[in-house]
DNA sequence: GAAATTAAACGACCGTTGGTCGAAAAAGTT
DNA sequence: AACTTTTTCGACCAACGGTCGTTTAATTTC
């Protein structure tokens, strides 16, 4: 199922060869190989390995963030609802990674945290401004009470992205489910919302 | 002021260049010159180029670690307080760690993260033991309510060493100033305390 | 359709890298 | 002094990311 343009073959063979090597270990010629072109045309497409890992994060992650980003539109649904959304759909996000990556290797691939940081960096940018104005219309109409929209924002973000990669500070199964609790429980009584009202969405 | 032992020469060799060089721009050979030995002797000490970053990380951290571990043990002291010194120290290192880093490179340096990345790794893992502990005797003695203190812990320690080191998600000075205030905010609500009573260590 | 121009593809080649190795020097032991 | 062990070393290796001049394919222009 060869995708059209070529970058996205290229792409395509990054994805295929990171399923069972960490991104160090595959080398630029072995990208061309795999994409069944030689090592020049790569860089004709991109100015240097580190952009087509670059680019592969960004196609990974632009469907899933479109549609957070079309959630936050949704006015009819309440404020406090649509951010459980997004919260979920950063859990989606992350655990599709994550079932893509870790099929071999254990989890002690210190290498392949390198990776995690890119996706730790594009989840937040793209989504801060996002959550923040979902939070922002929660306090407006009365739903969240909290002095720091962004702030807030960027703190669940920022946890639940590592605790869910799992990779950058690494924990048991429960270690996680434990923190994601916490992080829930923080949030209900720090927007001033009662026990239980975000958990819903618990582990699944 | 050469330090006594071989490997702590190396140390310091890799310390002096990474002042005004990324990791991944430093050669063994560079290293070894700097030093004033032969590459091959690095290898005596070290099983690779990776080992030397993770014991010099080791070694810059291990006293203030030392001394944040110590702090925990300072029962006359109200673990509010005590919460708050800990916060305080993770600043400290990790302002320190940066003052020493970024004279010559803006911030911009992808790579640098890498480096980052085993702070973080590192310094969440040594502290949430001591910053659990605390917060469980503060649960205990009552000046703190909440139900999950591991992942309080742990929330703190992520959302401070990302915010502090600034690589991993960077951010503007105020930003990260006002997602540090939204974090105390949080904390104060989370914990039953009153706004402010975190907020004696503000942004300095 | 031929000529000219641009886009795309290529793999030999370059400088450098992290890491190995066998030999030699230094230190320690008897 | 003879022998063993620890330490030091730099030539060497395979492999890497990236460049380059050149070739091939496609497109435009007349």
């Amino acid at each position: 199922m060869p995708s059209s343009t070529k970058s996205d073959q290229i792409l395509d063979a990054l994805q295929t060869l990171l399923v069972e090597k960490k991104i160090q270990d595959i080398s630029v010629s072995e990208i061309a190989q795999t994409a069944g072109i030689g090592k020049g045309s790569i860089y004709y497409y991109f100015p240097s390995k580190d952009a087509i890992l670059d680019a592969l994060i960004e196609r990974n992650y632009k469907q899933p963030m479109e549609t957070a980003k079309h959630l936050a539109e949704q006015k009819d649904i309440s404020p406090f609802t649509r951010m459980a959304m997004i919260f979920q759909a950063c859990r989606n996000i992350s655990g599709e990674f994550h079932a893509q990556n870790s099929k071999t290797a254990p989890t002690d691939d210190k290498e392949q945290a390198f990776l995690h940081q890119k996706y730790l960096h594009y989840l937040v940018t793209e989504l801060k401004p996002v959550l923040t104005d979902i939070i922002c219309q929660g306090i407006e109409c009365g739903s969240i009470h909290f002095d720091y929209p962004a702030a807030l924002a960027e703190i669940v973000l920022i946890v639940l992205t590592i605790k869910l990669d799992n990779t950058l500070v690494p924990s048991s199964e429960s270690e996680v489910d434990n923190t994601i609790l916490g992080l829930i429980s923080l949030l209900e009584k720090g927007t001033e919302n009662p026990a239980g009202s975000l958990n819903f969405l618990k582990i699944g």
